[in-house]
DNA sequence: TTAGTTCAGTTAAACGTTTAACCGTGGAAT
DNA sequence: ATTCCACGGTTAAACGTTTAACTGAACTAA
């Protein structure tokens, strides 16, 4: 029934490696015989056999792409929107991506995905940040590795990353702007390498603005980023300091904490305090009032794993590329400008 | 690098055929001989290579899940966890899932999944509602099929649902018990096969406790069961009848939605409106008060549906298996007893 | 003793590609 | 006229499995 690429050849009457020569656009065919080959694979509807020629060509024609358990199910589809850019960039060419979770507390007895045991893929897409121990052991399968959203401090990877300082910046001159000085920070976790840089993006501006930071104000001791943890951060930040005007949240989901504890003590948004976050997930646009954020785009972080590692299968790419993506202020109304 | 069968093979001093019979548990070896092969391939650390056993078995080793962008993307996870649920499943065996998106508005003039296109997967797995005109076109392509949580009114194919009739019952008999009378139904998408099973569920439960059911206080007709609508269906619903001193919403989102509604009118939960929803999702917890809600076992679900997958690839199971996976009442502060 | 059967393992073909090496033809250069 | 080369295509080996058919040894039964 289905039709293999000998019934290619025999309908364009040339040989299989003739049809397979075509399928690979070399260009040692004639383009009448090209055309010919090109008809015949049209009629017969033809797929070559991916067992066939990955068995011949030593690959698998899978990427794998992990993702722990959270960030997977996380309630703001954030990095399933980053997997679902590198499947919709993937659809364009030959390789497929298989996509697995591990746990969050991944430790050093629970076995690697099994793709990476049975060697089934040619190279591991890693998105968000991800235990240690899972890095050095994934090394000792010398697979490709590319991060996205996330590198390990001590490796030396190929991988996209969001301009994180750049949206530090962003965030806080667009508050600074409007006329704010007492802005705080709310981090959740400092020793996530982004957040670490959202703050010295922060910092910068505040500096450049010729305002300095009260430590007061910046809240980096929550390891969740969630919204609880907003809600949290946000109540401790104005039990210590209550001429703050603005707050800056490292991420969406705890700016919408931070707006409930805002509503619970009963500050108005925007008019007393004026909040931004990061992110920009739907929630953002059904919160009252509508969130002003950063916005990361997400489809392209995961498109552009992709690509590069694409150009790392092909040899192209350096070993250690990193690729910056540039993030976007996006004006709602939870600001407000002073002026 | 990587060890073949022939290594096995000589290193065990048999054949090649009878490493591969020892692969597959086949009985003709003497347990000496599978003794030694099986040290053999521990020593190499050998696992066969897929795409040469599927060249010859031609099978593909893929088995593909198909969703909407919309479902994959939805803020309360559900389709994820049901995704996952396939995907722990499948860990225990040799398939591998490949998860692809459709457009929700998926068209006639847009192309299959590739997996389809070009034979990748050895069947499908269907989650949730998806176009009409999808499942036509994939009928053609003689794959095996499996539905989750959607089954097309037409179709007769191998599925595993949700036991909505059960669900209604026990949602509505436990406002039922706690004394309610006058409870309204947010419904959603009347045309969802799932929400029309809830409410015969919800009318037997009423039935049998001899109450007549206020066609007033039923809302059916939004086309999506999001917070949104869930918010605007109790808005209406009050507007009708004021009477009401319990919902049943069809899932959490509406339920949150609809929860929304009588905060900002005022009425409180549960002390004046009680309110239960469906599906049982993260945000639940969060909520204040707690949902009260019915569970859906997500994750077992979508194991299930791979278990009946390679049933049905094995030709084990009858083509037009059904089955009904129990769900289940709990029980927690948004709902009153009144008596 | 002989023929048949069972057991445990082997042989070899087949799966559908890719690609290095080869080949024949026609023209260009000498 | 001879040599060379470029062009356009073909041949055939190789990739790593699975499995039907086979083989040889040991045992059984008559």
């Amino acid at each position: 029934m289905k039709s293999t690429i000998k019934d290619v050849a025999k309908k364009a009457g040339v040989s299989i490696a003739t049809v397979s020569l075509v399928m690979h656009n070399h260009n040692r065919i004639s383009s009448d015989t090209r055309k010919k080959v090109q008809k015949a694979i049209k009629d017969l509807s033809y797929f070559p056999s991916r067992s066939a020629s990955n068995l011949v060509s030593k690959k698998t024609g899978n990427i794998g792409f992990i993702l722990t358990d959270d960030h997977f199910l996380r309630t703001e589809p954030f990095y399933t929107r980053i997997f679902l850019g590198t499947e919709f960039e993937a659809r364009e060419g030959e390789l497929y991506i298989l996509l697995t979770t591990i746990k969050s507390n991944f430790s050093e007895d629970d076995p690697l995905p099994r793709f990476i045991l049975n060697k089934s893929v040619d190279g591991v897409i890693i998105a968000g940040k991800i235990p240690k121990t899972l890095i050095n052991r994934l090394t000792l399968s010398n697979l490709p590795i590319v991060f996205v959203d996330y590198i390990d401090s001590s490796g030396n990877y190929p991988v996209v990353l969001i301009d994180n300082i750049q949206g530090g910046i962003l965030a806080t001159n667009h508050l600074i702007n409007y006329g704010h000085k007492n802005i705080a920070f709310i981090g959740g976790d400092i020793k996530h390498p982004s957040i670490s840089e959202r703050l010295i993006g922060y910092k910068k501006a505040l500096d450049t603005a010729g305002i300095n930071p009260d430590p007061n104000i910046i809240s980096t001791s929550y390891p969740y980023p969630d919204r609880q943890n907003g809600y949290t951060s946000a109540k401790e930040l104005f039990s210590k300091n209550k001429n703050i005007t603005a707050i800056f949240a490292c991420n969406d989901a705890m700016a919408i904490g931070a707006m409930h504890y805002l509503k619970d003590a009963g500050y108005g948004i925007p008019e007393e305090v004026s909040i931004i976050g990061f992110d920009d997930v739907e929630a953002d646009l059904m919160l009252e009032p509508p969130l002003t954020t950063v916005r990361v785009p997400k489809i392209e972080l995961g498109a552009e794993a992709f690509r590069l590692m694409k150009s790392v299968l092909e040899g192209k790419s350096l070993s250690a590329k990193k690729i910056l993506v540039p993030v976007e202020l996006i004006v709602r109304k939870s600001t407000r400008d002073l002026n």
